[in-house]
RNA sequence: GGAGGGAUGGCCGAGCGGCUUAAGGCGGCGGUCUUGAAAACCGCUGUGCGGAAACGCACCGGGGGUUCGAAUCCCUCUCCCUCCGCCA
C-alpha cells in the first residue's frame, strides 16, 4: 500500500499512476475520510485529556478517601462522548484502510507508459534461432506420440486445465525443478526454503492478492485459507511484520512450488496444451533488500532468472512492461519470453518485479538504519526463475527432431538423467 | 478434539485497577578515562497520529466489555509451550 501522507501530499501523481495502470481511482474518497478521520481524532484526544485530568484527580481524592461523587458523574460524561467520537472514529479509519489497501502502486519514473501489453517494450532477444531442416511441431502434436502428457485424465481427475505429466514428463517436470533449485543455490546465492503451499489471509493481504485479486484465488472457507498462487506470496511474508537489523540485508530465498490459479474469466484465451492452466510447478526467486539498492537489485535478479534460460540453450527476450501491463503492487517489471518454434509464439516463463515498499507496508517489515538509527521500510522483489509449463512446451519444440523424440539439452542430462524422450 | 500455561519496546524481562511519564538488564548512540582498544562509570535511546513548538492523544498479541480510570478484571479470537487423545 501506499502511505497515506504521500498519497495527501502527491495527489495528482497517484491519480495519474491509476489511470496509468487502469487501476481504479479512490483519491476523492481517501482525501475526504482523511479529513473526517482528523476531525474526529482531534475531538477523541480532547475528551481523552479531560477525562485523563479528572481521573487524575478522582484517585488522588479517594486516596484520601475523600468525596468523589460528583467528579465521577462528570466524568461519566465524558467518558460516554469520547466512546461515541472513538466509535465514528474506528468506522472511518476501517473505510479508509479498506480503500488504501485497494490503491495501487505507482510506476516507476523509467516505465513506459501505455494503453495494453502492446506497448511493452523489447529489450532485447537473446539466443539463436533455431534452424529447422523440417516443419516443427508444437508440443501437443509432439506429445501425441511421446504420451508424456495426459490431458484427459487431469480433466476426469480434477478439471481442465490440470493436467497429468507421466513417464518421462514427470520426470522433465522434477528435472528441470531440481536443475533450476541447484542453479540459484548453488554458490549459495540464495538460500531454499520449502513453504506451506497455502496461506492465511493475512499473508495474502501482505503481498497484495487481496483484496483485489480475490476471486483469482482459490479458498478454502472452513479455515478460511488460499492456495498460494505463487511462491512468492511464502516467501516475501517470511518476514511479515518483522522488524530486521540492516546487516540483515540484503535476503535471498528461493523455493519449488507449486501455483494454484483460478484464471477467473480468462477462458478463450491460450486454451490449447500448457499454454495456461489452474495449477503448475515454478522456481521463484525473492529478494528484502535495502530501499537504496532495489533498483540494481531488480536488474540483478533478471539476469538469475534468464541464467536458467542460457544454460539451457533457449531463444528468449526481456519486455519492459509499460504502465497499463504492470500488476498491482509492482513498480517495474520485466517479463522474460521464450521462443517456441512449433507453436511459433513468444511465450512468457518469468515476471520479475520490484515492488518497492508496497508490501513491506501492507507486511509492516522494517529495518532499523545504521546511518540515523530510524525505522525505513524494506523493499521487496521477486521474479520467477522460472515457470516450469512454458518451458516444457519451449524444450520440446526447440530440441525436438525430425522423428518426433526430443533430445534432452546438455545442462539438463545430469538431473534427467537420460538423452533423449522417445 | 480435550486439559493446563503463556504472548509486555530491537532483544530479555518485571508489573496483575489510580504513586507507570512500563522497573531492571542486554543491545545501540554519545561522553569520561586511555597511545589505541577493552573494562568501568555517566548520559541518551519505542512506534504512530495531531501540532511551528511547547505539548497532547493512542498503542503492553487482535477484537469486544466492565469502570470515573485497564498492561492489570471479564468475554472472545489468533498464535506459541506442556500434556492427553486420534492419525500419516
Amino acid at each position: 500500500m501506499l502511505d497515506l501522507k504521500f498519497i495527501l501530499n502527491n495527489r495528482d501523481l497517484v491519480r495519474k499512476a491509476c489511470a496509468d495502470k487502469h487501476e481504479p481511482d479512490y483519491v476523492d474518497e481517501i482525501i475526504d475520510l482523511a479529513k473526517l478521520r482528523k476531525i474526529y481524532v482531534a475531538e477523541r484526544d480532547e475528551l481523552r485529556k479531560k477525562l485523563n485530568e479528572i481521573s487524575d484527580e478522582i484517585g488522588k481524592i479517594a486516596r484520601k478517601k475523600g468525596n468523589i461523587a460528583p467528579l465521577k458523574t462528570k466524568a461519566k460524561g465524558i467518558s460516554e462522548q469520547a466512546k461515541s467520537v472513538e466509535e465514528e472514529l474506528r468506522l472511518t479509519e476501517a473505510k479508509l484502510d479498506d480503500l488504501l489497501l485497494r490503491i495501487t502502486n505507482i510506476p516507476h519514473e523509467s516505465v513506459p507508459i501505455g494503453k495494453s501489453e502492446a506497448d511493452n517494450v523489447v529489450v532485447r532477444i537473446e539466443g539463436e534461432s533455431k534452424k529447422f531442416d523440417f516443419e516443427p511441431k508444437d508440443h501437443i502434436e509432439l506429445n501425441e506420440k511421446l504420451q508424456i502428457i495426459d490431458f484427459e485424465r487431469g480433466a476426469k481427475i480434477a478439471g481442465s486445465f490440470f493436467p497429468l505429466f507421466v513417464g518421462d514428463g514427470a520426470r522433465l517436470v522434477h528435472s528441470l525443478i531440481q536443475f533450476m533449485l541447484h542453479q540459484h543455490t548453488e554458490n549459495g546465492k540464495y538460500r531454499e526454503i520449502f513453504p506451506p503451499f497455502i496461506a492465511n489471509r493475512k499473508t495474502m493481504i501482505g503481498t497484495g492478492q487481496i483484496p483485489k485479486l480475490e476471486d483469482d484465488m482459490y479458498h478454502i472457507e472452513v479455515d478460511d485459507f488460499f492456495l498460494i498462487p505463487t511462491g512468492e506470496v511464502p516467501l516475501v511474508n517470511f518476514v511479515r511484520g518483522e522488524t530486521l537489523s540492516e546487516d540483515k540485508l540484503p535476503i535471498y530465498m528461493c523455493a519449488y512450488t507449486p501455483c494454484f490459479r483460478r484464471e477467473a474469466g480468462s477462458y478463450g484465451k491460450d486454451t490449447k496444451g500448457l499454454m495456461r492452466l489452474h495449477q503448475f510447478n515454478k522456481v521463484e526467486l525473492v529478494k528484502i533488500v535495502h530501499p537504496d539498492k532495489s533498483y540494481e537489485e531488480l536488474e540483478d535478479l533478471l539476469a538469475d532468472a534468464e541464467s536458467i534460460l542460457k544454460l539451457l540453450g533457449l531463444r528468449y527476450r526481456i519486455l519492459e512492461l509499460c504502465t497499463a501491463d504492470l500488476t498491482f503492487a509492482s513498480a517495474k517489471t520485466y517479463d522474460i519470453e521464450l521462443w517456441a518454434p512449433g507453436t511459433k509464439k513468444w511465450l512468457e516463463v518469468s515476471s520479475v518485479s520490484n515492488t518497492t515498499d508496497f508490501q513491506a507496508r501492507r507486511m509492516n517489515t522494517r529495518f532499523r538504519s545504521n546511518a540515523d538509527g530510524k525505522l525505513h521500510y524494506v523493499h521487496t522483489l521477486n521474479g520467477s526463475g522460472t515457470a516450469v509449463p512454458r518451458l516444457i512446451i519451449a524444450l520440446m519444440e526447440t530440441y525436438q527432431n525430425k522423428d518426433g523424440t526430443i533430445t534432452i539439452p546438455d545442462a539438463l542430462r545430469d538431473f534427467f538423467g537420460k538423452e533423449k524422450i522417445g
